[in-house]
DNA sequence: CGGGACATTGAAACGTCTCAAACGATGTGG
DNA sequence: CCACATCGTTTGAGACGTTTCAATGTCCCG
């Protein structure tokens, strides 16, 4: 139980969750169907829930006083979200398509955990994972041209998002500006670097994603730190 | 004993240890003294042995193929470091300062952790405080002033050194380039960007550090995210 | 005392940001 | 069912700030 605690204190990052957990939570979570563009929870509200995405895309983000929209990760199907900081969420989190998500109270998943020690493990596996993802972040943004940093984020939603990691397509349903604000870019910045790569042939783009064209320069390109 | 296993498997990130682990890991622990400039392990080697920081500073960093460096963060007094992916250093360790280390062998570490299960849950909470820093880590680099990217920094390295928190002195021993490493700017623009920050009277560096001249406006600077 | 690493400063190049406008898709109300 | 308002995307031109390249100055260590 104790174990819990530390663990429920970290801030939001991508957390996927294997079946036999889905399974063991099913049983507790309420299922909640939502239209796109929906706001789950906002920052700061109390973190009375923990969150399971059943499918679709969610976004956690957070407004700084600047204005700037810092977006923290996106969580796609079997990601948990809503892990907080001093009980309060950390970010905002908000649909990007129609989505389904599993809620659970997080008063009942520390007794889940405290009852079952192996879940305990595979949480504290998540956590770890979320660190893996945030310093990946950390490398991305690291990069000085946007191209570069649009590339590496395509590898990060096909490894995510559970396309095969040799897919050459990759869907991309979030905005631009969503983008933008998880790479450190604007989405006119954006908009220019992906135009760049499919003028480079490397990438093109239509509404629903990207299509990878030139692998090895797509490749040569992410291997380009 | 499972649980061990994922924690080890984390890269390496800041991780403040406990006066009752120290005590605990003080008798398995072997004591080097090291020179400044020493490189403790290098990024790829066999993660052999975890390592407790027991006064001084040191940096850990990648190289990454374009030549830059990367500088995943400092560790300060009872930070651990040493933390490996798929069982190899994800970055190179070096003392900036003369230094006290505490070598201990992973497997005599994973042995005292599964006997000792409280031990194991300071683990826990080390691994989500690394969390917490990068993602710390990932909001002052978001930032698109040099200055700003600079005092966040100080305002970082002043709560992982141990200085107090209302403390005006910081000292700063490692070069513009490991600044510039972990801020993501090159040496040159430390530079400028610390005598902008002179220049605004804001703050005044010497060879030992920094000093906050104008706090408030310190704190101003900070805030503006 | 000398060599080498680090820090500082300068000037120009580069790339993103900002501001602005036009375009496209979407969804709603008349 | 269409017109319209809205939101997101794209494109443009200029401003801004960091990077780059180069040179000088400074400090530390042998």
């Amino acid at each position: 139980m104790l174990l819990a605690a530390p663990l429920f204190e970290a801030a939001a990052e991508r957390q996927p969750l294997t079946p036999r957990e889905r399974h063991k939570l099913a049983s507790v979570a309420t299922r909640m169907r939502l239209p796109r563009g929906y706001v789950i929870y906002r920052e700061g509200d109390a973190a009375e829930f923990l969150y399971i995405n059943g499918g679709g895309v969610v976004v956690a983000y957070a407004d700084l006083p600047s204005g700037q929209r810092r977006v923290a990760g996106f969580r796609f199907k079997a990601d948990i979200f809503g892990l907080a900081i001093a009980g309060r969420y950390a970010n905002t989190a908000r649909t990007v398509t129609a989505a389904t998500v599993f809620r659970i109270p997080v008063g009942t998943m520390m007794e889940i955990l405290r009852l079952d020690p192996g879940l305990e493990h595979q949480f504290l596996r998540k956590v770890v994972d979320e660190l893996r993802q945030a310093q990946r972040k950390n490398i991305i943004v690291g990069r000085r041209d946007a191209p570069g940093r649009i590339a590496m984020f395509l590898d990060l939603v096909r490894d995510s998002a559970g396309e095969g990691s040799k897919a050459n397509r990759i869907a991309l349903p979030m905005t631009r500006s969503d983008i933008g604000g998880f790479l450190n870019l604007t989405s006119e910045s954006v908009s220019r670097a992906c135009r760049r790569l499919t003028e480079d042939g490397i990438v093109e783009f239509d509404r629903a994603g990207a299509h990878i064209i030139n692998r090895r320069r797509f490749d040569e390109l992410i291997a380009r730190v």
